[in-house]
DNA sequence: CGGACCGGTCAACAACCGTAGAATGAACAG
DNA sequence: CTGTTCATTCTACGGTTGTTGACCGGTCCG
């Protein structure tokens, strides 16, 4: 329900009634809306492994595919409800932090972060289309065929290239 | 507020008050929360030019630019309540429904509508990341930086390539 | 048998919400 | 002076929300 309808509209009397119980059953097991969301919004953490640029490219390629293939529920939870609920941007930062220092790590360029912010947002953007709004040209396109579209501008970004003025340098 | 706080979380009684006013004046003058919402989410409709893949791509960097460059409010407030208001969502397709079209015709290629719908999702995504999320890397960068590194992952997407195995083949 | 636990329900509280309508008061036309 | 209009406030209604605490019935242990 968090992942359908966001912090605010999800209600703990749903959440019961949904379940086939009471409402106070559900504040007896968790306490808190805050803590019942905490719940259900825990995300697997998955970390890329250390490697070369293209490397990384390739396992955020592979996470992206993975949640474009099933609905991911429990990260649709947190993207639903963090322009909405701090503590859902919170979890949001805490799950994306460490990934894209990774992601930083692995880009050989002075501005390896902004590049690295840039990929997470397209990562995210993508998903939050494809789930959450259901945009016809997303909702229903094969995750291979938008991973190969994806990946010379993953790679585009990964790769120190963009000076000022270089025209095209198509190496490898 | 709206963009601030998002559709649910903006009150009538907030807005009133920041207004130095009572909320029932803002009934009278709005009828409604949803047409209060309507009028202080406007967004202006800039549609892009006809023109060659290269040309819209250049235009939507623009329109990106003038969105990274200042505070789009209006356009915030739609993205911010988007995902738990269905008017929101109605809202954001519509603004970007013949946006999308444009782009799409200007693709030379049949999967033309993927493409223009990840670029949609890039655009959206970086707006977000750097206004509602203020990630660090994105919240803080030049504009012009941003649409530099965005360039060449546009272009990978509005130029036709990538059919299963082709290495490079520098068209123009 | 008696008591302690445990899953569960019920009713209620206080706060807040959008909204409606009556009331007030000033400005202005005739 | 009188009447009308209009901006504005006040009060209140009905509903929903998170949360609480009292209550109930079973099950198991001693």
């Amino acid at each position: 329900m968090f992942a359908r309808l966001g912090y605010d509209r999800t209600t703990i009397r749903a959440v019961a009634k949904a379940a086939g119980v009471d409402a106070g059953l559900v504040m007896h097991y968790f306490g808190t809306k805050d803590a019942l969301f905490s719940r259900a919004a825990e995300v697997p953490a998955g970390d890329l492994p250390h490697g070369s640029a293209e490397e990384t490219v390739e396992a955020l390629l592979d996470s992206l595919a993975s949640r474009l293939a099933s609905e991911p529920v429990a990260s649709l939870a947190v993207l639903r409800s963090m322009l909405t609920h701090g503590d859902a941007a919170d979890r949001y930062r805490a799950a994306a932090g460490p990934q894209l220092n990774q992601i930083t790590a692995s880009i050989p360029a002075d501005d390896a972060d902004l590049r690295a912010s840039l990929l997470s947002a397209i990562v995210h953007g993508v998903i939050i289309e494809r789930w959450l709004l259901q945009f016809s040209g997303l909702a229903d396109a094969s995750p291979d065929r938008i991973i190969e579209l994806l990946r010379p501008a993953f790679r585009a970004l990964a790769t120190a290239q963009t000076p000022p003025s270089t025209t095209d340098d198509p190496n490898r």
